[in-house]
DNA sequence: TCCCCTATTTATAAATC
DNA sequence: TGATTTATAAATAGGGG
């Protein structure tokens, strides 16, 4: 939005992505909140980067404290009719939400692997220099 | 921000509330959205009405559809795992968390079995009678 | 309510420090 | 890494239909 536009696209330069990453969520942190504000609603914002960190905006109206977890349990409440699918697409439901706790279990692990080799490897060249 | 600037305060008049209201969410809705795509990041936005009515904004990643319910459940887990637990414990976590969803699939499909073992009994004996 | 218009304010991409 | 700058893209207040 500034000095160029852009395509609403998956950033591939890490450093860029993570720049992009903070500035954006503050701005969308900022709006969230301006909303809740001006408009006297309730607005809940949660945030997941990529390594698993949180991230997360709840508002407070005039009338009520509404922190994330009374939204969240209006969310549900609110969702509840929905629940009530067919056995066979409740199963699936359930695959799917198994397979992808199991990717991004798998993502992390890869994370912190390549962390853990990259400070491996600083510590071996840090053993080389000594000797 | 436009034709004037205005302060960041309840809006009094309710109509001007309410356009408000319907501009500033689907500018909220669009900024997370282009976060989560932007920054590849998952996202959830929960708003509710001074009315009571729902919107909501659930991301998907390049590597995982995650819908609101999935998010929420993440959110829960991290708030009750503390999160800042070292990584190698996060990942047993998250471990414990998908034996966890197998097992209720488990259970899920045994009882959906169960009952169509049930219906078939059922279909069984009526043949018979027919007989 | 929702769309259009457009003068302004904001948000922010890219560069620089 | 983070803070600051600045040129530009986006969002939007206020008004009209």
């Amino acid at each position: 939005m500034a000095r160029g536009k852009i395509v609403i696209r998956r950033i591939e330069k890490m450093s860029s992505r993570q720049v992009t990453f903070s500035k954006r969520r503050h701005g969308l942190m900022k709006k969230a909140h301006e909303l809740a504000i001006l408009c006297d609603v309730q607005v809940g914002v949660i945030v997941f980067s990529s390594t698993g960190r949180l991230y997360e905006y709840a508002s407070s109206t005039t009338t009520t404290t509404m922190g994330m977890p009374s939204i969240i349990h209006k969310y549900q409440s609110a969702q509840e009719n929905h629940q009530l699918l067919n056995p066979v697409s409740q199963i699936m439901f359930w695959e799917g939400e198994v397979r992808k706790l199991q990717q991004e279990m798998q993502i992390l692990q890869d994370h912190h692997r390549s962390k853990f080799l990259i400070q491996l490897q600083y510590y071996l060249s840090n053993l080389n220099q000594l000797e």
